[in-house]
DNA sequence: GTAACGTATCACCCGATGATGACATCAACG
DNA sequence: CGTTGATGTCATCATCGGGTGATACGTTAC
């Protein structure tokens, strides 16, 4: 089955990539200042491999921007991926609610 | 703020649960009305066990509600886990939004 | 009663995916 | 230049998690 719209897709992506305790970890950091690897390593205790890793998960879902400064890249968090999930997810929150007790017959 | 361990580890759990897609495909059609496991397995054309065990696992989540009906068991989708969710990732969203263009120093 | 149906559980297989180490790359600094 | 430190990439491995068939349980129908 294909699916119809490419808002979905976007959501999908970004519902499996944060699925991830140390890629959510990371979002959250992120979400308050801009970061680089070396940080985002010290912060959560894992590897260096492993945490850029997770940026490259990020970086081709999206979600993230990188800003090569010197030696370093910076991270940047763009809210607009998260923001459609949320926008979805509280579609789907009010569907439920305004739902009536309406059950489907066998 | 209210209790903020509780709600983490519930939206955590819930990003799990929203991460696998047939999972996702049974909350936007539970969503819409209660149905019970032969509708989804009709409509998701997976198999009995498949839809059992993502109705299981939504179940342990606390993100759906069994109602045993004679043979049949409807399931209604709780809208409190997504709005919960929803609201963490507007959160996130807009602080990466309002934060300035700051890069901890490295 | 027995049969048929819907659902849940169990045991197993297998593909996906995250962690890790070795290596390559690139920029600053002497 | 050569070294050092930060970062990305590749190959490998182990673990997790979802799909499936057999089976069990409970309920309705005959």
């Amino acid at each position: 089955m294909m699916t119809s719209t490419n808002a979905d897709v976007t959501s999908d992506v970004v519902l499996r990539v944060l699925s991830d305790p140390l890629r959510r970890r990371i979002v959250a950091l992120l979400a308050r200042e801009q970061l680089c690897n070396c940080h985002l390593t010290e912060a959560t205790g894992a590897g260096q491999t492993t945490v850029s890793n997770a940026l490259r998960v990020l970086r081709e879902a999206g979600m993230v921007e990188t800003e090569p400064c010197g030696r370093f890249t910076y991270y940047r968090l763009l809210p607009e991926p998260l923001a459609g999930l949320a926008d979805e997810l509280s579609a789907l929150a009010r569907s439920a609610r305004e739902s009536p007790d309406h059950k489907r017959p066998c």
